[in-house]
DNA sequence: TCCCCTCGAGTTCA
DNA sequence: CTCGAGGGGA
């Protein structure tokens, strides 16, 4: 294909030219890397590279693990003398997934003529997130280190690596006369923390991770600033060696141990692939509390022997291999931007995405918020984004990478009709949100009140969920809450409905109205939040059911003529929910909707919790986060509740406990900050005991 | 009137 | 879980 503007390129001819150039480069790099005469020079090599830059410039989703611009390390910067290495500093395979592991052992054992599998110990350590260095010992003397650079040529960074505690500058006596050996320069997340602290009080650019800031420290030009920042040395490998002390990895690592090099205390070994599974999977598990960043597991042949055996390809062993976990953060592309409609009408903006792999798992979606969020990022349709899945399970997209827009991406327009419906969607007042001004009949409001109506904090009806309430919906079943009630009598008068529907036997029939039953009887707190009146959630609906007690005083308040001043008189109800209160109950056709309902329904009143006034939490404010073990959330709370205790949602200095379950996050961070008492679960059910 | 606290609403994937 | 906004105390 003769070469042309990266722009004029269609995504196929792209893709066709990436792996034409990918393929050249990898045959140019096997003959230079192996003994073979070089096949081009190097201007015309880095001509190919800066074509397949630009070409994943364009068209990011070519930027594959496997292209050769992921290969090679940056070249050696210009104010240090290089250093050549005596041994190439090579990079190492990815693997990704359990397969790709065993079939890096299966390749192994063909490779050296062993059938069984498991016959290959392999030794596996935390791949550390640093920069690898090299340290030339000759007659146990320090006497040079470098850094990787492009692999075979590095930076020297002698002096500086010589500030490191973990770097000896002499090894014991009866040590090789020549030592090289290998590992890695990293930061400690704690250390990398206050490193940016004190920049930031210094108003100095900060550091973007721990890594960076490794690697600004090792390559500073006065090795004294160097010295104080706490840069840490991992040793995990040797290459040229004039006498072997080890034959075994592990023994390597030990020898190092003895030569008062810091090791790695997790490196263990593996005699199967399951055993290699369990290992990458503990790590991943701890990966948060260690101390420094890793973003895999090293995988290596445990008998020094087998590794000079196995060899090497191209720029990689053939006996070690990198285990990573999937990044946390990932490129995707945005296919799409489609507009949700909510219960109350608000339009929400969600980003279809080329499905990726964000921290283990397949994201596809990611809420884009609103309006102004999307004009801000000024996200477009075509754009290449960066997605991530923080602390918390929701992806949400970062940032857009500018130098990959297409160059046909047009701003979003954000639409001023509701997709749904057709009728006008507004901004009021200074909201964020556009809402669909069709409340009365928008089908994607009416469905979605249904939902929250059948939701587990309101009637919690079981076996109706979203698919099929919608699917009854736009059958006509289902059209109101009242519906919901009459649906069993309408069906057996006209038995061709539900029964000839597939997936409906007469079991799950059965078990519909069973469960629809269950709730002809329901507390007033909840009736009030069923109705999904703007502004009353859970608690208000609850403060709400208090003061009125009855369904019937409830009613008889929302119209009387004072209606106002009394609502605002209940403590957590102001203006805004009266109004919205009021407002709800003086349209006619909500009134009738919830009139239809009671002739169906029998409304509890409310029944306050008999909450202990000397119980062990009497008076105290409590939160729960993450998620716990023996009880659920709920039943928790409940618990919590009836021992007199106070449950918030957020955490704030009026909090007396917050109590952790497993996998917390900002709260535990905010708890500490504020010097909140934290409690287990089992000191929290001990308590709750005595 | 300001600011802190609390509540409501919306959201993803297995 | 997070954001935005309502409520209410200072």
């Amino acid at each position: 294909m003769p070469q042309r503007e990266v722009s004029a390129l269609t995504p196929i001819e792209a893709q066709i030219r990436h792996s034409e150039l990918a393929a050249q480069i990898t045959a140019a790099d096997e003959a230079y890397y192996g003994q073979d005469a070089p096949v081009m020079d190097d201007a015309a090599y880095d001509a190919l590279r800066q074509e397949v830059l630009a070409i994943e410039a364009a068209f990011a989703h070519l930027k594959s693990p496997t292209s050769p611009t992921q290969k090679v390390g940056a070249g050696a910067g210009s104010h240090f003398a290089k250093i050549v290495h005596a041994v190439p500093m090579l990079s190492l395979d990815n693997a990704f997934a359990r397969d790709d592991v065993a079939e890096f052992a299966a390749r192994m054992g063909r490779f050296l003529g062993i059938n069984e599998e498991g016959t290959i110990p392999l030794t596996a350590e935390p791949k550390i997130d640093g920069l690898s260095a090299s340290l030339r010992y000759e007659r146990g003397v320090l006497v040079h280190a470098a850094t990787r650079g492009d692999g075979f040529e590095g930076e020297d960074v002698t002096a500086n690596m010589r500030t490191l505690p973990d770097v000896p500058h002499i090894l014991p006596a009866g040590a090789p006369d020549v030592l090289e050996v290998r590992g890695e320069v990293y930061m400690d997340k704690s250390d990398f923390a206050a490193l940016n602290a004190a920049q930031q009080n210094e108003g100095k650019k900060l550091f973007a991770n721990p890594r960076n800031a490794a690697a600004g420290a090792l390559r500073q030009k006065d090795a004294r600033i160097t010295a104080t920042r706490p840069l840490k040395f991992f040793a995990y490998a040797w290459a040229e060696v004039s006498t072997m002390p080890a034959d075994t990895q592990m023994g390597m690592v030990a020898y190092f141990k003895q030569c008062g090099f810091t090791t790695n205390p997790l490196m263990q070994l593996c005699n199967s692939v399951d055993e290699v599974q369990a290992y990458y999977e503990h790590i991943a598990h701890i990966r948060s509390q260690l101390p420094y960043d890793i973003d895999g597991v090293v995988l290596k042949v445990n008998v020094l022997a087998l590794q000079q055996q196995l060899g090497f390809v191209a720029r990689a062993p053939r006996w070690a291999i990198a285990y990573k976990f999937s990044a946390e953060q990932a490129f995707t592309r945005v296919e799409a931007i489609e507009i949700q409609v909510g219960r109350t009408g608000v339009l929400t903006p969600v980003a279809r995405l080329e499905p990726v792999n964000v921290g283990g798992v397949i994201v596809a979606n990611a809420t884009l918020h609103n309006e102004a969020e999307i004009a801000r990022k000024d996200i477009r349709v075509g754009d290449t984004v960066v997605v991530q899945r923080a602390g918390d399970v929701i992806p949400q997209v970062v940032e857009v990478v500018l130098a990959d827009r297409p160059a046909h991406a047009v701003p979003y327009i954000f639409p001023d009709v509701c997709p749904m419906c057709g009728a006008q969607a507004l901004r009021e007042g200074a909201d964020v949100a556009r809402r669909c001004t069709n409340e009365a009949t928008c089908p994607a409001q009416m469905v979605g009140r249904l939902i929250h109506f059948v939701s587990r904090l309101a009637f919690d009806i079981e076996g109706l969920g979203e698919r099929t309430l919608e699917s009854f919906y736009e059958k006509g079943l289902i059209r109101t809450p009242a519906d919901i009630f009459t649906l069993q009598a309408r069906n057996a008068e006209n038995f061709t409905k539900i029964d000839n529907m597939p997936g409906w036997g007469a079991q799950s029939l059965a078990n519909l109205w069973a469960s629809i039953d269950a709730r002809r009887s329901i507390a007033l707190n909840r009736l009030i939040f069923a109705l999904g009146i703007r502004h009353v959630g859970e608690v208000t609906a609850k403060d709400l059911a208090a003061h009125c007690y009855t369904i019937e005083a409830f009613l008889t308040l929302m119209q009387d003529e004072n209606a106002l001043e009394q609502l605002t008189s209940i403590n957590g109800v102001g203006e805004t929910v009266a109004q919205a209160l009021v407002q709800f109950f003086a349209h006619e056709g909500n009134m009738h909707q919830v009139q239809a309902l009671l002739q169906h329904v029998q409304v509890q009143p409310f029944a306050a919790v008999g909450a202990a006034a000397n119980g062990p939490f009497a008076g105290k404010t409590l939160v729960f986060t993450g998620s716990l073990e023996t009880l659920t959330r709920d039943a928790a709370k409940a618990k919590a509740e009836q021992l007199g205790a106070k449950i918030a949602s957020s955490v704030s200095k009026k909090t007396d406990f917050v109590i952790l379950g497993a996998g917390a996050g900002s709260k535990k961070l905010e708890a500490e900050r504020l010097g909140v008492a934290i409690l287990t679960e089992a000191a929290f059910l001990e308590r709750a005991q005595g």
